[in-house]
DNA sequence: TTTGTCAATTTGTTCGTACAATGTGACACC
DNA sequence: GGTGTCACATTGTACGAACAAATTGACAAA
């Protein structure tokens, strides 16, 4: 390791703040993984020496160095050690909306709300959050448009819960940034991703012809209750996006 | 929680044998909770408790825990407890193949060998696998039928080490099957899932009309050691097939 | 009635320690 | 020269303990 590493790896912890210690270890790893300091192929040091350089004990380490594993970011093995990863496999799965991965790209996504209504839950959308069939939902479709260009058609069913959420603040923020700002946490999330033909209504959206390919994605968001948060039906030009997803077996 | 939940749970552990405590009581558990034994929003015992009930110290217990609330099936709070989650949310990502897809379900799977070559790495192939620029890969290309009905056109390219891979292999197993019976634990993979619009060919061995939309998938694979093991690029017959995902926000 | 406070419960973080299992490399032995 | 064995390094599993933080519920105070 070179002493660009040993700076962002050996800096002072904060020791007594709110931040897990295990944490902070992570996050400069991760850091210098990203940032190349730590290229790949690299070794790490073994455990209990990083444990001693840092003052932390082994269990410490070994939770920050186990996070990223998840991650796929290092591959530890026994009687060798811990190295990073090789290849291009950068990041974990992340639950994100397409507002989120716009905006960390340098686009700039703009929203065109096409409707906005408190519907009563049908079939599907009761079924999929969890709620009372026929039970009040906010019910949304939005066309999100990245540079001046469409990408997608949004469309989602809120329970009763989110009825307050109004238009102005769908047209300025993305949806799970409203949900975010408003405390909830989504902790699980089951996505259904396909393709299918458009119709000319679709198309005419989309700026596309008629007859051309559609991605699609179906989600069920839950929080840390299993509750249901919010159901999606949405679709996309695929040649604009596409989902990446990164699996790592454990 | 009932007494047939105690049964499974409860009973003695092999203390000896080379299968670890924590993954035997994570086993139980998630045993417990896929036969319904312990059923939605049930509330377990603390950590604690459970402990001393199976003499088992609390760090062994929150590893079993842990496990299965990044899987998905458990929700823990502080102050609260840990309760099985709620909704139909039930099982994590999986790192499986199309065959592996069909088999799990009732449909008969049958595999027709399009086109196999040793070619030279061209640069999508050797950047996604990581091997040098025009090294030796194993390039196959299958046409993947259900039932008699064609789903998806399968392109793979594999490393040097996997030459040897017959055509008689291939016709008998999914790729991912015959890794396996060689040993090859896969780690890591990176998907990309998109949507085009199909060519003539393309529509022609999937027995569609040429235009119609194609569900798209890019995978590249990794080993323990971070080594690429599989390339593929895909595309499938969105009427009959979908990817269906599952995220749990740590 | 409402509000604030405190205790009890439960998970979250962190420490220290011990031994087991696995892969590497050196060294002796044939 | 090849081969087996042994020591060493490193991660994996497991124990015990202590305190912190979040939530609930009971009780006292306004």
């Amino acid at each position: 390791m070179n002493s660009k590493v040993m700076a962002t790896l050996f800096a002072d912890l904060d020791r007594n703040g709110p931040i897990p210690l295990y944490y902070q270890v992570e996050q400069r790893l991760e850091k210098a993984i990203l940032d190349g300091a730590l290229p790949a192929g690299a070794r790490l040091e073994n455990e209990v020496a990083l444990g001693e350089r840092l003052n932390l004990s082994r269990p410490t380490i070994r939770r920050a160095i186990q996070d990223l594993v998840d991650k796929g970011l290092l591959v530890r093995r026994r009687g060798i050690g811990t190295q990073v990863v090789h290849g291009r496999v950068t990041r974990g799965v992340e639950l994100t909306s397409l507002f989120d991965d716009l905006t960390k790209g340098e686009k700039v996504p703009t929203t065109v709300l096409l409707s906005y209504s408190i519907d009563k839950a049908n079939d599907t959308v009761a079924d999929r959050l969890g709620v009372q069939l026929g039970s009040p939902v906010l019910h949304i479709k939005r066309l999100r448009i990245a540079d001046g260009v469409p990408v997608a058609v949004l469309e989602n069913w809120l329970p009763e819960q989110f009825l307050d959420i109004t238009e102005s603040d769908l047209s300025e923020s993305g949806l799970y940034e409203i949900l975010r700002g408003r405390g909830v946490t989504i902790r699980v999330a089951k996505q259904k991703i396909g393709a299918r033909t458009s119709n000319t209504a679709e198309a005419g959206l989309l700026d596309t012809d008629r007859g051309t390919a559609l991605l699609t994605m179906e989600r069920a968001a839950f929080d840390n209750a299993g509750m249901g948060i919010e159901y999606g039906s949405h679709y996309y030009r695929p040649d604009l996006y596409s989902f990446e997803v990164t699996l790592v077996e454990k």
